[in-house]
DNA sequence: GAAACTTCTATTGTATACAAAGCGCAAAGG
DNA sequence: CCTTTGCGCTTTGTATACAATAGAAGTTTC
């Protein structure tokens, strides 16, 4: 973390998440470079981390772009980390010690905290929400599903349209991941699979809900 | 391919997989630049890379070596593999063309003259193997699956050993690729899956078969 | 004799200069 | 007026020099 280049990747990371580097935008390495006060060298390793997590691309001829999901990528990207979590959740659920499960029950208790209040705090529920899947990840003791998993959870779209989900939706989340934790508690790694899988899937849609009157928000109105 | 670092990248790549590079060994980076005849610049590129697609991992002090798994480690790839190449021929099955299908079959075609000789060409099996299963991740279009999977199906050790697979396993999976031809020419997507998967879990078993007898080979015989 | 500290060396990280390659614009020709 | 070609400028790729760090080995001190 103190090396140039993980600043330099934290800093990418933070601009493209807030969307200060807007989704599709071209990324020159010189200019991120100046941004981040370093030189290109620890800027380009960056860019190279940032490119196999998917959040920035290539084209051919060798010029980057902020990466830019149409909604049928992220329909995508959701079945995919459904099944992927799912499976994570069912070896969680036959793995996890007592530990892992109170900091489970923790992270979530905090969620509720910060949702529970008539303005819910969307950053907070997004950090508790991301510590509460990072727990069960880690229960479920696979190198290699972590690394993929790595690859599909974080999307800078979702990461800002969250901000309009509305208490409902956070809510049920809480729901959710409570009944996965009854599921850890039994160890059953069926009813633990199904929920979670069925959870990202329902979180798809609450994305796909928000994302849709956020572009009516967003557009201007034809007729007054 | 002509840069550089694609060149370094392909190179150390094959380095590894042949075994040049044994698995745990370290890596050097000046040491790879004077083999590839490169400076240390492109090579890094290429380890970044490397290491992303999990062939190569870095110690707490930034120290590279050639990725070691465990048996546990490849049934997991394997699993997971097996899911995501489910997934992909459950898409194949209904996007796939017509094309494409011919080129399936002209790739199974060519698996089964290489493999039923006498003296079974594991290269050539290995080759249009790894194009047959390309084809459907390609017709599947589903960018993101594409990406997780290109991490996970090539492995050293797999590579390494599927020179002693006899030749009764190579048959199985050409007869199983036809299982998954009938499955897509009846648009069937859920067959296309289990077939798919299933396979997968075979070659695993084929896989852990002639890893045994491979470290049974190797190892000094006890007694006489 | 053991432990800790210091120094030395092997290796990786960073900066910078230069090379190469693509893209856009402009000019010329059809 | 459209198309094509060439030139220049922007951006990325590569090499190399230097800095920093971690690990090993040796020495000193208790």
């Amino acid at each position: 973390m103190s090396r140039a280049s993980d600043r330099a990747y934290n800093q990418i990371r933070n601009m493209i998440l807030s969307g200060q580097l807007a989704a599709g935008a071209q990324i020159r390495e010189e200019h991120l470079a100046e941004t981040c006060g370093v030189s290109r060298t620890p800027v380009r390793d960056a860019l190279r981390r940032l490119e196999a997590e998917l959040f920035i691309r290539r084209n051919d001829s060798q010029r980057t772009f902020v990466a830019d999901w149409s909604l049928e990528d992220l329909e995508d990207a959701f079945t995919l980390r459904g099944m992927l979590e799912g499976h994570a959740a069912a070896r969680a659920a036959v793995r996890i010690s007592d530990v892992q499960l109170q900091a489970l029950q923790a992270e979530n208790g905090a969620l509720r905290v910060a949702v529970a209040r008539p303005a819910p705090d969307v950053l907070a529920f997004l950090e508790h929400n991301r510590r509460f899947h990072a727990i069960i990840v880690e229960a479920a003791a696979s190198e290699k599903l972590e690394n993929l998993l790595s690859r599909i959870v974080e999307q800078p779209v979702v990461w800002r349209t969250a901000q309009h989900y509305d208490r409902e939706n956070l809510m049920r989340s809480w729901r959710e991941h409570d009944e996965i934790l009854a599921a850890f508690a039994r160890r059953d790694e069926i009813w633990a699979a199904s929920v979670m899988t069925g959870h990202i899937r329902r979180a798809f849609h609450s994305y796909a809900d928000a994302h849709r009157s956020d572009a009516v928000v967003a557009l201007p109105v034809a007729a007054e």
